[in-house]
DNA sequence: CGGATAGTTAGCGCAAGGGCTAACTATCGG
DNA sequence: CCGATAGTTAGCCCTTGCGCTAACTATCCG
């Protein structure tokens, strides 16, 4: 529950983009390379690139060079950043249902 | 699990702000009025209304206005958005598992 | 070797994002 | 009614994001 706050400013960023998120779900189902990756999207490939470079900087892929095909594989770790993050939401959610319930209990107890 | 794509859009642009989601935090613990969220962050009031806004487009916020003060309150409805998005990324890496175990399960009976 | 394939680099254009000031409106309180 | 308070609107600036083309590098294969 730190204060990772650039790393959660990368992610969600990353995931900010619909093509970005789509790369995602689709190296959930297994590693791809670029040009696989490339193909489901209505964009030039150094464009698409890009998108592949932020992922890779955000820590949500990983890729790697073999010969001249770059291969990506899904870091699932790096979603947990967003798990733990609405986890924290909803604990001083919590937090805040519980003061409002002690609050009601104290009412009660001295009208 | 449908394709709110646009939703999904709005509300992960929305949270990939660090004051954006310092406001979210905030609201967790319960409504505040716009010069009260304000005074959390180092940036002029017609800045931080555009953050404001942004936030409540996205619905994941809702503004009433009472005399002079507009009152701001988290609608934890829209988190929900952001946790479907992660379910079904664990689905989808699930059945990804599933398969895996089913080829190497396959493997071994035929080898 | 030589052509096709898979990325990569460089640079450009445009729209959007996030911050600011200045000036205005609309309460509220005395 | 008047001054202080709470937002709001308008407009400007600058950076960043995202898409493109053109040209280049580096394999792979026959």
């Amino acid at each position: 529950m730190a204060q990772y706050s650039a790393q959660l400013d990368d992610v969600f960023v990353a995931l900010a983009d619909p093509t970005r998120r789509g790369v995602v779900r689709r190296l959930g189902s297994g590693p791809a390379s670029v040009g696989e990756l490339a193909g489901a999207f209505p964009m030039t490939l150094p464009s698409f690139m890009k998108h592949v470079r932020t992922l890779e900087s955000a820590g949500l892929i990983r890729t790697t060079k073999a010969g001249r095909v770059r291969t990506c594989v899904l870091n699932r770790q790096r979603l947990a950043v967003v798990e733990d993050w609405l986890a924290e939401q909803r604990d001083i959610w919590q937090q805040r249902t519980d003061r409002l319930e002690q609050f009601v209990t104290e009412e009660e107890n001295s009208p």
